[in-house]
DNA sequence: AATGAATGAGCCTTCATTCAT
DNA sequence: CATGAATGAAGGCTCATTCAT
């Protein structure tokens, strides 16, 4: 009985699975506005109704989708700089970490499409408010341990915080026109900036007495 | 006859403006998604229909949108710094172009939405190649100066790309969080860490001995 | 100008009226629950977006309808009994009133389908509240010719209400069972009947000291 | 075996009625049309398909329902009147059972909703003839104590046929007002206009010298 | 007998686009 | 040039019913 109900279950859960994929090949192919229930089912090889067995709505496959990207994400930055000390040098694990999040959706930047869904047509909205959050959690935890590396060489919480925004902010950007084509029109490479720009930043925190802190720079 | 014909192109071109107008509006009371053929008309004072005699579909009028977007921004770039002498203190010019597209974008968040749209779901599409390649030099015109001034600074062609590129990127990534209400999340102001990154490239960069550039940058 | 404007509006209005006849049809088909948007369009001669040219929705052709409908129904209660003297026969005019709205119905059974959609499933939904109400006040509009005359008859504000209520009532129920087929079923017609309440109320109010009203009963 | 069928047949109907008391309690719950086979199932206990083994289709649920609706109908007018001696006293019986059944439907009006889904959009049709009629007979059951009584007071089989119609027509016709809302419009409570009635029509009946039958009225 | 996955037909609605006038 | 009626394809979603297990 038992046995049954769990097979019933790894079975309902492989379906589940199926049509996420099915999901996320039609974005790959249609785009995030493209892909339609009708479409998914069809990809998934089902009828429109079927789906609905799986997913409330279609909000829920984009958060199911999501969910489970954030997770690879986490999987990926968590299993990075592994035979660092972070304690002896948070440098190269702030290196390991913020590569990892950079680099994982460098190589999946459907992952990047989905991420900014959470976001969709720049303006947060869809998604019950706590589902969003839950989300938003999941990409803090991705990034969280850059934030410990920069504090663990000597940042204040708030400098920290500051700066691993503005490391994200790079990325994001960063990744955004790389994605978009729009860095290969700069004749660059998105991954040689980023890493500049950590190496750069490792750099001015091991002097802060050459550069002192942007809130008390003057401008002469 | 002549004289007829100036008339009414004349005549053309203020109503397409009209209903330039009419669409900007739409999307900024509705957004990019909300918006509908329909109620640009309604905007505009016109019946659907009379759409297509000015512009061949939907596409169309965002690329008009966009494009009339970006001589906004290169009208703010170019006017910006104007009382600052370039060749004394390039500096100084590169904060006032850099912080004048990154201003222009933060102070109008739809004209950022239309320059997305453009890449829709981060991927290149709609609008013919051509109309494509006309838009990019025009957003290329706009980071020139910051590209110029940081050749005045002292940075070879390639140096001074790269580090436009970068600039360029930091900005949009701050822009998109911002816009998204990421930034707030973060509990940082967008604004400022555009200018704290800055001022910090031009503290890198007159202090070149401290840091040298990857290329080894001679000032003298 | 104005004459081509009048055109298009006479066109307008026929158009809808034509939509709103066809939805009476599909009705009178397929009844109340079976009528969708397609089925009505295609009885058109339309598709189904072009409904919605012309109503802003599903809801918006049943009121329209209804409307409709008791505007037919207060035009003949108010052209039934023109002949007689109300101040000298009140009585008189209570029966042509009372069969006029009764006789109505027994005529035209789809608009009291439509009377009870007002109602539908038997519980009041749909329907703005606004629409509603409009709707209420015109049927009401409908029944109160009775209530005058049953006041000139001598009846108390108080009493010519319960009276005309349950005037209504009865005639309710038996255009119900009539409509339905019960009534044949219990081998009675439901007009005569009709008559023969209204004809004992009036011979009831008639003789009042023989037959107390019912709040008098237990008096003793 | 014999024993073993019994068994399995009282298995069987016992699980029919906990699938009608599951539908029952979803009609309460969220109206005729608000009810599907899956939330009845699922109140069931079970799971959609298993619904078929005991109905052929949903009409056939709403038949049963209504069958059982019936019985319960009868149950209360036959328990109605016990303690009166109908022969002694013919106008209280009237009095006792009319009131049953009014009251039956006034305390349940979803049994009402039941009774008119029979006959949806006031059209016959669903259900078979077979059962159609079943279920008419059992409406008439209970309302032939009310017709037997009449009879009792003197009234001849024809007459006492008619009254009884009226009579069901003036309750159906203030049990719909009611459950509709439409009563309250009026101002008035359906159960003392139903009291009224009824006592109306034994005063008339006792007195049949001053009100000549209805077929008999001279229209002066 | 019961499951529950899946179907298929249907629902209301939206909207870019066309075309006779 | 402009109208505006109409189309047709698509959108998300619901649900009675079937059927292999």
């Amino acid at each position: 009985m038992e046995a049954k109900q769990q097979r019933q279950q790894a079975m309902n859960d492989s379906r589940r699975a199926l049509m996420l994929d099915a999901a996320r090949s039609v974005f790959e192919r249609l785009g995030i506005e493209g892909a339609s229930i009708r479409e998914i089912a069809k990809q998934a090889g089902y009828t429109p109704g079927a789906i609905y067995s799986y997913f409330e709505n279609k909000e829920a496959i984009y958060g199911a989708l999501l969910a489970e990207s954030l997770e690879r994400l986490n999987a990926v930055v968590d299993a990075a700089g592994s035979g660092i000390d972070g304690a002896a040098s948070p440098a190269a694990l702030l290196e390991a970490k913020a590569n990892a999040w950079f680099g994982f959706y460098a190589v999946n930047p459907r992952d990047l499409d989905l991420g900014f869904y959470l976001v969709q047509g720049l303006q947060p909205r869809g998604l019950t408010a706590m589902l969003n959050d839950q989300l938003n959690d999941r990409l803090h935890d991705a990034l969280k341990p850059c934030e410990a590396a920069l504090q663990a060489m000597g940042l204040s919480a708030e400098d920290a915080l500051r700066e691993n925004t503005s490391l994200f902010a790079h990325g994001v950007g960063l990744l955004l026109m790389q994605h978009t084509g729009r860095i290969r029109m700069f004749g660059q490479d998105a991954t040689l900036l980023f890493d500049a720009y950590v190496i750069e930043l490792i750099e001015r925190l091991n002097k802060p007495r050459k550069a002192p802190g942007p809130n008390e720079i003057n401008k002469t």
